[in-house]
DNA sequence: ATGTTTCAACGAAAGATTTCGTACTACCTC
DNA sequence: GAGGTAGTACGAAATCTTTCGTTGAAACAT
């Protein structure tokens, strides 16, 4: 079975439960608040559908529940990219690199790290 | 004025109007057409809202009026790829690129282009 | 044991997206 | 000019996302 792709607001509590690790939804909340306002139960009731979802996984052994992202950092990056490559780049993933090239974001030693990668890869 | 994200079913009809450039209804239709099915009025609906919010616009000095994208494909991408940064990469332009060479989608020739990207952005 | 705090569950409202039916207008053909 | 064809506009239903109020239960503190 394959996950949905996650919404805006469902990745961003993701990000928090990658950072963190397995939370509560207290947890979470505290974090999310540093960024924007928004209800306890707000991120209450988001935990309970992407749970519905399979996006995290819920354990119920306490009262207090503790959420965990269903699938790693990687896996849901990696679909993603998967996704856009498909959506918008006709599946180029060279037109991807342009563009996060462009994007001005990588350091100098980031550049290193991707010609490394090339070298790997090309062999 | 900065343009709201295209939404996934927008997404498809600027990648038609990028390809066959300014279009009408009909036109984008028709392409649609042959991945899915959805009727003329859903096209015609899509195109209006996008209208509205800058996405596209509209030659109406005709009666069948044409619709283009607002940006150029490139410009699109880069947004698109800014904002996948953003929301999933804490944006590390590295991590990103890690994924799109991991996704095996790139040709040998691809390879060295990026290479010669990578060399002219460090060198 | 009574009151306070912490929590999950539920339902519902508001907004956005996707879809299309219906209606109305312009044009074209005979 | 009557009837068909091709087009736009409008509105509304269906679905999904985001948001939170309210309720009731559990745990804790005094």
């Amino acid at each position: 079975m394959t996950l949905p792709r996650p919404t805006d607001g469902e990745l961003s509590i993701l990000r928090v439960l990658w950072s963190l690790g397995p939370s509560t939804v207290r947890q979470v909340h505290e974090v999310l608040m540093k960024d924007r306002d928004l209800g306890y139960t707000t991120v209450l009731k988001m935990l309970q559908v992407m749970t519905e979802k399979g996006l995290v996984t819920r354990d119920e052994r306490e009262r207090t529940h503790v959420y965990a992202s269903a699938q790693t950092e990687g896996q849901t990056q990696r679909t993603l990219v998967e996704d856009l490559l498909g959506r918008a780049f006709g599946g180029s993933a060279l037109k991807l690199m342009v563009q996060a090239l462009a994007s001005g974001q990588a350091s100098q030693e980031e550049l290193r790290e991707i010609r490394r990668l090339l070298d790997q890869k090309e062999g």
